[in-house]
DNA sequence: AACTATTTATAAGA
DNA sequence: TTCTTATAAATAGTT
């Protein structure tokens, strides 16, 4: 361009390249300036340097003015916003449905919790009665389960208990040391009230 | 600028200006051009001419980015699209709230219908047992405040019978041209089968 | 930032 | 529109 052409590319030196940005960037915002105001157009320039630091002009006091009629008037740009008021659209269609269902739930749960019946005429309030009767047998059917288990470990836990129960007697019988009856090698006997049938097994235990 | 400086205002010969649009428009590309390749800028330019036309030039490949950089780098007003994306976490934040809600009304419904019990313990076993004991109450309430009703609505429906039945019998006594007992003056009785209880009130109706 | 030799852009005319 | 041409404007390299 002066004092020999410049070659077209990237210059590599940075500093150079530095100072050239700073020459031409007002030549372009100029250009920009003239042309909107000569020719009465609508001109945005948006220029980001090297360091990210933005630089723009705009024929309107509002570049986004500008912008917005830029992607009004193309199809690409117009297709993800229109794409997000879809989004939109969905996710509204989607909360709606899901009021509705609330609704519903919630209508029905009040009735099986017997509350607002005033509005139920004969037919509802006999299926309602059924489901809660059918309901009923199911939590008593759970409740008897239940009962049932503990009952069945509580018999397990006896079992346990009375195997241990011999095998320790056994051991008593054998055991040279206390050849007395186990009824009378029970130290402290006198100092505590228990009975006899639940302290009888504490040989030699001192009391807590 | 040539051949005489160029007024810096809007040229009002409409084929000049229009001229002088295209003959300025390439070169303030071109300079924006060439300072995104010498410079290693991003460089944007929009240009609507009067006519509405379109022109651009993007140093990038997608105008679209540097435009939504130059947004990002504006926070002089929450544009359009970043209000959009807020709204949109918004209804996802509902709808998620929405769906717990609905998990939640579902699990209680499926407990009062008896179903799923089996993780149940047998505290909440108790409640819900309890708490359909309640309901069903409730439920015999309403039946027989229905019942009730119903029955009301007989007794009133027979009171009015009566008194119909009464006025009747009274006007044939009163009345000279049929001083036959009423139960003999039913028209038509041969030709409808129907008992002599339903339809001893009908009188002088021709049958439908 | 200022200077200046040149290139580039472009107004007016064809 | 495009070409031509005279001239204004921009700017690369230097200071």
């Amino acid at each position: 361009m002066v004092r020999g052409k410049v070659q077209m590319r990237r210059i590599e030196n940075a500093t150079s390249r530095q100072v050239t940005f700073s020459k031409r960037r007002p030549g372009l915002l100029k250009k920009a300036y003239e042309l909107s105001v000569l020719c009465d157009a609508e001109v945005a320039v948006i220029i980001f340097s090297q360091k990210g630091r933005l630089y723009k002009f705009s024929s309107n006091s509002e570049i986004r003015k500008t912008i917005d009629r830029y992607r009004r008037s193309t199809n690409d740009a117009a297709t993800y916003q229109a794409n997000m008021e879809q989004y939109i659209l969905r996710l509204k269609q989607e909360t709606t449905d899901m009021e509705r269902k609330i609704e519903l739930l919630e209508v029905s749960l009040r009735k099986l919790a017997g509350q607002c019946l005033g509005s139920c005429l004969m037919d509802e309030i006999q299926e309602i009665g059924d489901q809660l009767e059918r309901s009923l047998s199911s939590i008593r059917e759970r409740k008897a389960q239940l009962l049932n288990d503990q009952i069945r470990q509580l018999q397990a836990k006896e079992r346990s208990l009375k195997e241990e129960n011999a095998k320790l007697l056994a051991k008593c019988l054998a055991n040279p040391q206390s050849t007395a009856h186990p009824r009378t090698t029970t130290i402290h006997s006198r100092s505590s009230p228990s009975t006899d049938g639940e302290t009888r097994l504490f040989i030699g235990l001192p009391e807590s």
